[in-house]
DNA sequence: AAGCAAAATTGGTCAGTACAATTTTTTTAA
DNA sequence: TTAAAAAAATTGTACTGACCAATTTTGCTT
């Protein structure tokens, strides 16, 4: 184990993973009970539990009150895990990777459903655009834009590539990416652009154009990495 | 809060979250302290501080030494969550759309020292060919399998598509994915297409021929999933 | 008003106790 | 001898009270 960490039941944990992985428990096994550990470890149960808490979380360890708490895998499961520091451009990029086959997919499953709720986006970002007051004008088209490419997301049939798109979206949240394009969104021209660009998306998935809709959603997520780029 | 849940700090965890939801703590508040926590929801500090640990995991809330715990986010951060549920098919799809664009970049960042890796792992394909016993010709050729692709997604300069490819392929590894896969590799016939296939990617990326590289990735990929599927 | 020291607050850790679910052992009866 | 039932041991779950360490707040001194 190297390096000084904060909290003990990180040691912990840590410590039964490297366990794990030079073989000393192998999957199935269960790891000694919890007042054993605490006594090896030379710490208290009470962290040794939070560093279950840790291992259970991280998809390492299945806990059996009564039973034990058995090794499921030596790695933390997927969706677990560090968030790579990433950049605004980076996630564009992946953007522009995973969003046109989104579109192509919500093209192929058009239902009624999926056209109607579309539909009310683009109407609410039409309609912001002649609000008076700013700061609402901005909140709902920045709302809209979120609705409409998550429906499209939740169009495509495929759990993998919603969870893709959920984790790029929630990176969006997270940084200033969301203010420098609701700033590029402020000047009318690109404003236009903007709202045209969602209208051409829509379209297409209407029409169940698949081939059309992935191009014009790639059009429109290179049009907004050129406008931030500038 | 609804269901029931086994472990008493899920509930607890689950209700703060609640509240943040419902804006009785803001982003950047600090929520009440563990004591006062324990006695509002009638249970005790242990389980509130396995709730923390749980939270801070969720990266929902940020704990600080002698000054208590604030409130960062209201939804799990990214690269944290739920593993959806999905199916070899799904995964293949995933694969299908996310692989191509790695190898084309690899093949855009085609380093010498990227070259030599994935010339090893060719070369471990085609010896483990010719090998006699059975169990270790599956595990070479698996393992020669999986460091490539993992070699060309590290190439791709981008944090946010090697963490997808990441989780892809820990899922491979989770399933029973992997076995179906060596099944195929089994059959001589197959095994040639399948080290073929390889080499034509491996061709591309050292030529540089990125939408070359795309397309025989794409076939690739496909091969597989038609194999599997008969 | 500014600086500093004491006190209060708050998270981190510990030890011990009781309880509930499960597993193992022992007993009992066929 | 075997199989079912009962008892005991094991193991995770939860609670309590105490003490420590880092931080913040308070209040006093200058």
């Amino acid at each position: 184990m190297s390096g000084v960490t904060k909290r003990l039941y990180i040691k912990v944990a840590n410590e039964i993973i490297e366990q794990i992985k030079n073989k000393q428990y192998e999957i199935g096994d269960c790891i000694p009970p919890e007042r054993k550990l605490a006594e090896q470890l030379g710490v208290s149960r009470t962290v040794v539990r939070e560093a279950m808490v840790y291992l259970e979380m991280l998809g390492i360890a299945d806990i059996r009150k009564g039973s034990g708490v058995f090794v499921i895998r030596s790695t933390p499961k997927m969706g677990i895990g560090v968030a790579p520091e990433v950049t605004p451009f980076e996630i564009l990029e992946a953007r522009l990777l995973i969003e046109p086959e989104l579109a192509g997919r919500a093209a192929e499953n058009n239902t009624p459903e999926l056209i109607a709720e579309l539909s009310q986006c683009i109407q609410m970002m039409e309609s912001s655009m002649h609000f008076s007051e700013e700061s609402l004008r901005q909140q709902t088209s920045v709302d809209a834009d979120r609705k409409f490419h998550k429906t499209i997301s939740g169009a495509c049939n495929n759990p993998l590539l919603i969870k893709f798109y959920t984790e790029l979206s929630s990176l969006h949240m997270e940084g200033d990416m969301w203010m420098r394009m609701d700033e590029l969104a402020n000047e009318p021209a690109a404003r236009g652009q903007w709202v045209n660009d969602h209208k051409a998306i829509f379209n297409q998935i209407k029409k169940g154009n698949s081939e059309k809709a992935r191009e014009v959603m790639y059009q429109h997520i290179s049009n907004v990495i050129n406008e931030i780029a500038t």
